[in-house]
DNA sequence: TTGTACGCGTTATCAA
DNA sequence: TTGATAACGCGTACAA
């Protein structure tokens, strides 16, 4: 009974009406479950409808509603185990409220995070949910994104006060606590491995740490803060930098700006021929899913993944259905985790 | 010099044609770059359109074409490790070739897996790669699909000769090849713990392992293959079931279907009091990117994650452009990694 | 080189 | 309760 249809085989309402020879509009409204229509027809079209494989389709739905009931989610690095999480988080929530979400992988690049981002506007997303691995001189580019009016919510890597909302954690309190745990343990000399202060993460950790050791009187030697990349990468090559230092000019802690920093400086320091914590004590903050695993167990500080991504596409879905939803920075609560690396 | 426009703030064809007093044919023209058009007019066109922040509307371009340039991914669990490397390698290739992906997760429900595809078919999506939770029972809903004339491609998890291809990797022989290299070390005591062996890589591996023991004429006790899910608690209450059995009729030895139900019953050899290897040596499947790191690092087999994911999509997209493209069924080559946790 | 008419599949609106 | 018409934004096919 199947003949061939030239549109990849989807059946359209028009064809339906066709078959039972009413109008298009009498069929919509039966599929829709409009009530104004009766009761014998309305059967007999769903019915038909069911039997020719019939599905709406929702590219020409969301030309006449200008409403795709799709968010585009932009992260810089999927294979850092906190993002799948997160994506886990965002997906549940978006098909909740029945959205699909397009995921975007942009390597840490900003040029491609342009790219990818300008690709979801032109597929007419009805909002975007962004991880930046920029710097805060392009703020000019979600500043424009904003203004157009579509739906931006930030999540963990932020702008703020741009105009968008944000869903991260309390990443300077957090930072500033897990530095102290460092301090109370009786280190004086900890040096931190940044990753680009310019993005808001970046900054906080750092200032929490910076605000931990003002806060107890300890100095901080400029050569002790090394700024890299968010990823094993960039903590190897800090900590190299780091170990390049006289060994007595040399912090013998160190507090990372997330976990897998913390790792490839653990490589760092095992080729080095040092052990962790006896030599060089260290810190990290994600507490990724190897975090409790690696040879010194790391102490951490826990971000809720899950959380965030629920809260981010919860957020950004208000915001695309109500447009008064107020802009808001929210901060989820993170757990200080203590394991072997500091020295416990 | 902003208007408020109706629709999203996004400006039309229309609207640029407006501007400059020419037809929107004019405008289409030009910004498609296509030859018939005056050199000057266009100059004009693009300018007036790039200062008016045209983007066109694929929304509008898919409804006229039925083409999305959008694939839709299907996985039953992101947290493990295994999927977010998949998903780059898709995300990678599918990029290149100016795609964008809908990323689902079903959490393994086949019910949800059948609702998000559904979605996918809705939106039109130009086709779909799919690692199923599903079983063969249920083989005729993907058969349909087929039928449907929708591309479909699977990667890991399979349904073989329905018509679709298969990216996977060399399960059998790879299973075969390390339960052979638990037997070379000497035992002759080992169990299987076993996912779904509905799905072909449940399947295939557990085939393997048979194969293995038949070959070196070894006896398979009946209790000591234990069906249960792909994850950690699948792992670990299949374990916990092994241990029920009286020390001397419990097998020394076992092959998991993958990491995670490995690490699951890692933990209840764990809570037994007993150790790995020396009570109970253990082999798993994926080489999980914590399988050398956990106190009894993990022999496995690594599975080319990345590749897996970018030979799907590579052949998605090309089956989507062309419907000539032949079905195959790839098997990307693993790799035994020997560490400590089958006594070596 | 440029413009007009029409259709993609759907729904809102108004008329019957 | 039902149907005809127009519109969403764009591109093809044809005419000017």
């Amino acid at each position: 009974m199947k003949k061939p249809k030239e549109n990849n085989g989807n059946v359209t309402l028009k064809e339906v009406a066709a078959v039972l020879g009413v109008s298009t509009m009498t069929v919509s409204r039966a599929i829709n479950d409009k009530p104004n229509v009766d009761a014998l027809t309305k059967k007999k079209i769903l019915d038909t409808a069911k039997k020719m494989g019939y599905t709406p389709n929702l590219v020409a739905k969301s030309l006449v509603s200008s409403k795709t009931y799709t968010i585009g989610v932009v992260i810089p690095e999927i294979s850092h185990s906190f993002f799948p999480e997160v994506v886990k988080g965002i997906q549940e929530e978006a098909n909740k409220k029945n959205y699909q979400i397009f995921l975007t992988n942009t390597s840490d690049d900003f040029e491609t995070e342009k790219k990818v981002i300008d690709a979801l506007r032109a597929k007419r997303v009805d909002g975007i949910l962004v991880s930046s691995s920029q710097t805060k001189e392009d703020v000019g580019y979600y500043q424009k994104i904003i203004a157009s009016g579509l739906p931006l919510v930030f999540f963990d890597r932020c702008f703020e006060n741009i105009g968008a909302s944000c869903i991260g954690v309390n990443d300077f309190s957090a930072s500033q606590q897990i530095t102290e745990h460092l301090i109370n343990r009786g280190y004086k000399r900890i040096g931190y491995l940044s990753g680009p202060r310019k993005v808001s993460i970046g900054k906080e950790r750092f200032g929490g740490y910076v605000a931990a050791m003002n806060q107890h009187g300890l100095e901080i030697d400029d050569r002790w803060v090394i700024e890299n990349g968010f990823n094993e990468a960039g903590g190897y090559h800090a900590m190299g930098k780091l170990l390049t230092l006289p060994e007595k000019a040399r912090p013998n802690a160190v507090a990372a700006v997330n976990d897998p920093v913390a790792f490839g400086a653990m490589d760092a320091i095992r080729e080095a021929g040092l052990k962790v914590p006896d030599d060089i004590a260290i810190v990290g903050f994600t507490n990724d899913i190897r975090a409790g695993l690696v040879a010194s167990p790391l102490t951490t500080v826990h971000q809720p993944a899950y959380e965030v991504g629920k809260k981010a596409a919860s957020k950004l879905i208000k915001t695309i259905e109500d447009r008064t939803e107020r802009v808001e920075n929210v901060q989820l609560i993170t757990k200080l985790i203590i394991r072997k690396s500091c020295g416990s």
